[in-house]
DNA sequence: TATGAATGAGTGTTCATTCAT
DNA sequence: GATGAATGAACACTCATTCAT
């Protein structure tokens, strides 16, 4: 075993298993021993269990960002439509491949319920992508592509459908996520 | 403190403190604490934290259901569109008004990863909420008010919408509520 | 169910329930359940759990004595070493219709570490027995059917045997009871 | 208190009080108490309570075995009779000089009604005890020294007696335990 | 006679954390 | 860098016992 890959070896059992039992539930003593080490070693890295959660939720949350998969500044006249659709199937498809990430998101959703911090962190977040989608079809309407109507209601419909859709895929409900947000991307660039 | 009372105590107790602190962070310390009795007697209602909690989840969950809020014989080809609209409001208000509900609901949702029974009952009334807009929408469309299309996909996205809203409520999240809805209904009676 | 069955109801359960679980894990919960009754009803017979303990111990050591297995007024010169046989036999053969009493007896010799009043009755009780062994030998001598010898020894092995024997048939240890007691007979009715 | 010796403390504390109050009455709290230590410090050794009392069991129950008390390969034609004496004497005194063991063992012997595994090895401990004596009066046969008649029933007389013999000395009840294991053997020796 | 309701004391167990090494 | 050893606080749970009714 590398240098310094103790480390990371905290961070992957860490995030494993805040998947699988949840923040509180995931021990200390867990993570020691699926990373193999012992459990004052966490304590080398992170000077509380508290503060190794605050590292995996800033290291889910930062990069969780509207531009990554909606970069703006590729939308055209001609591919706005299939390029919402695809980028939005895209995250969708993401969410799919990686059921752990959504549990552990899932995870700090509920705990920010009492950890004001993470609370302020994921409405930011969570608005931040409505905004996103805010700025998003105000270019569209820039470009002609996209009839008048309430943007600001639109774009909460796009991204409360993009985001309700992977949390019934991680339920294990069965949803037609792809004819849903066709239809959704389809309305948004209609009139109404 | 009235006879007979304590067993009402026992759940208003942990239905609060279940809403604050999660499923298993609220104790049987605290909830005997905050229902001024001792943690023993507790065991003269339930058997078993998990038999409280049970409770408190049937309690919940069994009333969750589509008619109850969408009652789908009082929907004329004249009210379709006012009814749907309205009904869909008054459970957002619902909800809004009683946000506690809403937060538990969430802490049920989370612990059903790792509670089967609650996974069952919990996809199974997710579900039937699809189901219901799907049947509403079909009923929508023998009235000859809803144009053709995928209903199945309408059906979804309206369920996603409703059901996100309220989540995003919780949130505290800033979310048109009455546009968003407003337009999801309206989007979903025109044609596609 | 007809006054005062309560009682005995009470006493056959706890003594159903001591035999299977021993005197401390044999709850007053589980007393009760099985005699169809609350747990304070007991107190209305017993003053406390110790007390009704108390009174099983002395149900089950009052009635064990010496004469009453072996009644030393019927043995005759010509029956001695059939009768102290048979009779040996036939105390084996009722604890083996009936092995709950063994165990809950059992349960008591152990508790006897435990409290003192126990202790002297259970000594008592088993110095009885060998000293009846004693006094039968000595009338065997005076009817001149033993022969001279440690009486006091040859009693104490009679007694320690048959004693064993019941223990080992308890824990399921296959013992030929009859050979070994059998011959255990014909040794101390022999010289040495 | 040096390094190391924790380990050690906890475990004569177990045997201490077990010996005193029997299994289950000897709680974690008590032992953790005798050995001046905190309750937890007990979980870094033995992963459970039960743990903790099967290390005892196989402490007291996987040395005691028949050959260390009577060895077979000792026994000649000549010291026979003496041998046999005097190592069951020697047994005897072994406990008499440690009655605390003998108390433990009792404990086990009880609890064993509940716990299968203790059960068997209880079981088979006791069995290979007379078996070993069966083995050694065949070999008294083959020596000459010992005449024929039913070695399975003289050899199931020669344990049930010394094993009782050691029981009644813990009880502390009056047993000229010289006298009568030295007819034991005579008896086993002699002809019938 | 008997019970519903409740409790204080105690059980085994787990946890995040500390500290000397 | 990392660990063995240990702890205080808390947890779910059980028990014998009490008392008003």
């Amino acid at each position: 075993m590398a240098k310094g890959d103790t480390y990371q070896h905290i961070i992957d059992s860490a995030l494993a298993l805040v998947a699988e039992y949840g923040l509180e539930k995931a021990s200390l003593s867990m993570i020691a021993n699926k990373a193999g080490i012992s459990k004052p070693a966490i304590y080398y890295y992170f000077s509380s269990k508290e503060a190794l959660l605050d590292h995996l939720f800033h290291l889910l949350f930062d990069d969780y960002q509207f531009d990554h998969y909606f970069p703006l500044d590729t939308y055209t006249k001609d591919n706005f439509s299939t390029l919402l659709t695809d980028n939005g199937l895209q995250l969708l498809q993401e969410y799919d491949e990686n059921p752990e990430l959504l549990k552990i998101i899932n995870h700090f959703i509920v705990y920010a319920g009492q950890k004001q911090s993470y609370d302020e962190k994921l409405k930011q977040t969570l608005t931040e992508f409505l905004d996103g989608f805010k700025r998003l079809l105000i270019h569209g309407q820039q470009l002609g592509v996209i009839k008048t109507g309430d943007v600001t209601a639109k774009a909460q419909l796009l991204g409360l459908v993009l985001d309700n859709i992977s949390s019934y895929l991680l339920m294990g409900i069965k949803v037609e996520s792809t004819a849903v947000w066709t239809q959704a991307v389809s309305y948004v660039m209609g009139d109404d």
